[in-house]
RNA sequence: GCCCCGUUAGUGUAGCGGCCUAACACGCCACCCUUUCAAGGUGGAGAUCACGAGUUCGAAUCUCGUACGGGGUACCA
């Protein structure tokens, strides 16, 4: 194979999403595969549609994927600059140089009279396009039109008949007509040039081999293949990777459930989780396995996997696939994760409350109970701060409320003796309450979950003894202590 | 309108002319385990392989047509 270079080439016009990170990921992949070099370039030919802020977000999500490139924007290499606005006058040079070999021409149209244009044809029931005005103008003309201030664009002179084919290295043969594609702009009047031009200059320049891009650029790629030809060099191999959907087959967007991959990292997605289910969009290992890490993938990742409809994103898998990643988590590392995890997303005064030293004996209780990281806290919440159940919650089974103070102060006896014993080991905390239900022949389930509501403020909770156990006997009676309370009144 | 791409269970995919009375995973349902919630285990429902013709002894797999979906048709990328 000959030297791999890749590119990913998002322009920055918003936040990364799954789509955009999806054709990073395949890209970063195949270079890694082939001890290839993965290019980051930024297109950012139209200032009107800039957003600001979105190339940091681009290079943060990319960080965070652990999508590493060798050549980019804000680390340099050998080909740049690697953001287009700083290559200005190559594209300039390179359209220039298209007029003189007779190959473009400028045109003084105006946008207004473009579209009053598109209008007629349309209402005349004929193909929208441009239709050659300044095609046969003399140059000169056109040029004195410039000088006299109209704005004016470099058009690419498309032949009026003939084909041009290339090859996908996954579909395979496309044809298109070339009497069907119009003479394209390649330089704006603000002198920038449009993406056909500057794409094309840019994967030649800076020597990249293969092309994957979104299925989005199919048609567009014969206006690129003549550009290539215009200027008599090889174009790189092309790839299309199929589009991103949401359930209702209309592009990906919020409504989806679809984030930016910057709110991904904030909701507790993990990094490799969001890799592995990405990977699985429009790629498949050809295996019943389907969790795999990056090494994994880097050597399964081939063109032959690719698939080439459009895939459906499903966030139900996504979250499966983390709480995969998160079950097979070492406990510790587990622990420093959620710690600073919840540092940046909760509270100060929720985190203040934190202690520290009571996580490590926590997290093996919900590893397996959370599917993201943002799941922890409202689970642990009760460790830290007490919150009161509601009167509904202090039932158990039909017992009626002066029943239950019974219960409950025989409970608060029961751990009074404990702290007394000081012996306050889970497996004696359950063995205290699993033979007071026996005497008291209550269901299990029925007094368990009286004590848990108590002592937890929730019907759902980790392992009650040991949350016990953890949270302390003395507080845990504290807190059985404050609904007899509420109950008596 | 025109050009291009696509179409296997709700979703992602496997399948590359006979092994397909179509497999795996998520989701869903039931049961088991169980102190709640999960996790785990077992089983189940769910696809006339978009439709119609052809080629072939034989088609989810090849060919053509139709329908549907999507992309493009910008001085957007």
């Amino acid at each position: 194979m000959k030297n791999i270079r890749v590119r990913f080439a998002p322009s920055p016009t918003g936040d990364p999403h799954l789509g955009a990170m999806r054709t990073a990921l395949f890209n970063w992949a195949f270079a890694k595969k082939y001890k290839g070099k993965f290019i980051l370039r930024i297109e950012d030919t139209d200032k009107k549609r800039q957003v600001k802020g979105s190339i940091k977000n681009i290079i943060e999500g990319l960080k965070w994927l652990e999508l590493d490139y060798d050549e980019g924007p804000d680390i340099g290499g050998d080909l740049g600059p690697y953001t287009q606005s700083e290559r200005s006058e190559i594209y300039l040079n390179t359209a220039n140089k298209l007029i003189d070999s007779g190959n473009a021409y400028m045109c003084d149209l105006t946008p207004e009279e473009l579209s009053k244009m598109r209008e007629r044809q349309i209402s005349a029931g004929k193909a929208p396009g441009y239709n050659g005005y300044s095609r046969n103008r003399s140059r000169e003309e056109l040029e004195e039109s410039k000088r006299k201030g109209k704005p004016t664009v470099i058009r690419l002179k498309v032949p009026l008949s003939g084909q041009m084919e290339f090859q996908d290295l996954r579909r395979g043969i496309m044809k298109f007509d070339l009497s069907k594609i119009d003479d394209f702009v390649i330089l704006k009047a603000d002198g920038l040039p449009t993406y056909h031009l500057a794409n094309v200059i840019d994967d030649h320049k800076m020597k990249i081999s293969h092309v994957l891009r979104g299925e989005e650029w199919i048609s567009s790629t014969p206006k690129h293949l003549l550009i290539y030809k215009y200027l008599d060099i090889t174009p790189p191999d092309f790839i299309h990777l199929p589009l991103i959907f949401g359930k209702d087959k209309t592009k990906l967007s919020k409504r989806h459930g679809a984030k930016s991959i910057i709110e991904y990292k904030e909701s507790g997605l993990l990094p490799s989780a969001l890799k592995n289910y990405i990977a699985l969009l429009g790629w498949s290992p050809r295996s019943d396995e389907e969790i795999m890490n990056q090494h994994q993938f880097i050597e399964m990742f081939d063109f032959e996997g690719l698939s080439i409809s459009p895939s459906i994103f499903d966030p139900e898998k996504l979250s499966w696939i983390n709480g995969v990643y998160i079950r097979s988590m070492k406990d510790s590392e587990l622990e420093d994760l959620s710690y600073k995890y919840l540092q940046s997303n909760t509270s100060k005064k929720e985190f203040a409350a934190i202690d520290k030293s009571k996580l490590t004996d926590i997290i093996p209780l919900i590893k397996e109970r959370i599917k993201s990281l943002d799941e922890i806290f409202p689970l642990i919440k009760f460790f830290f701060i007490h919150e009161m159940p509601s009167i509904e919650m202090l039932k158990c089974g039909n017992k009626d409320s002066s029943e239950i103070e019974v219960i409950l102060q025989d409970v608060i006896n029961e751990f009074e003796n404990l702290v007394h014993s000081k012996d306050s080991r889970h497996q004696i905390i359950e063995q205290v309450l699993r033979k007071k239900n026996e005497e008291l022949g209550l269901k299990l389930r029925d007094y368990l979950g009286l004590i848990r509501n108590c002592v937890t403020g929730s019907t759902i909770s980790p392992p009650l003894f040991e949350s016990i156990e953890i949270l302390g006997l003395k507080e845990a009676i504290s807190r059985l202590n404050l609904s007899l309370d509420n109950l008596k009144n």
